[in-house]
DNA sequence: CCAATCTGTATCGTTTATCATTACAGTATA
DNA sequence: TATACTGTAATGATAAACGATACAGATTGG
């Protein structure tokens, strides 16, 4: 998994303790210690499923736009990360109905157990 | 996540379904789809936690060593893929507290969903 | 209307992770 | 002693992740 996930709820973590005011890419990035272009990016995704709102020009910038109780780990991951735990099943012979069999098994496993707990989190820290 | 945790699964699941006789490198890769190299190399760690046995020589390859029932994903997970689904926090100022806490949150998240679900699919395919 | 400040994207180059491949030592078998 | 394996290290190719730069569009304030 790459770390759009963590960035996105470090960055909404952020935002919802800036309810108020708008809070730069740029601000955000220097607590996540990435590079702006990069929040940008994660948090266009975020704004596009709504759960920021964005302005741009002097003291634009991004804003929570939902009840953090809305919010969910699975949602997030959704957006920024799916398939990243899905693993390969490179064609092979006879067998690998295992290994088509194998890897929708595990894929919804992992989507069980996250969409299990996903929710345990939904009130951040 | 690298596919050694997929491969891994893949190959027990095939000694499972050969309990009498050794299977080779070779063949598992086959039916893997990978390199024999890289199934061996994800064996040998199977084997050094006493999931399987393995002989060399003629005739020699890899049998299962335990029950069906004794093996759980999370076990294999842990032995294969520890520490993948853990995010990075670059260190930052003030507000990596955020980051920090994130971290091993959602570390805990990921374990504990692994783990409550693990047991899910002992009974492999 | 113009300068300053942001977002929104595209692009390029670097770094890092993943994997295949080769090579070779060690071990069992026949 | 030749053959068929495991075990492991090393090298190189490929792809993914990321930083950095550049620039267009939007908004605000003077």
């Amino acid at each position: 998994m790459n770390s759009d996930f963590t960035l996105a709820i470090h960055s909404l973590t952020l935002l919802a303790l800036q309810p108020d005011r708008m809070s730069t890419s740029e601000y955000i990035a220097e607590s996540a210690g990435v590079h702006p272009v990069r929040i940008r990016k994660v948090l266009s995704l975020l704004k596009k499923h709504g759960f920021i709102k964005s302005k741009e020009g002097t003291g634009g910038g991004f804003i929570f736009a939902l009840e953090l109780s809305e919010v969910n780990l699975w949602d997030i991951y959704k957006i920024t990360s799916e398939g990243a735990l899905q693993p390969k099943c490179p064609e092979s012979n006879e067998q690998c109905i295992v290994g088509a069999n194998m890897q929708s098994v595990l894929f919804t496993i992992f989507l069980g157990a996250e969409d299990h707990l996903g929710e345990y989190l939904k009130n951040c820290t």
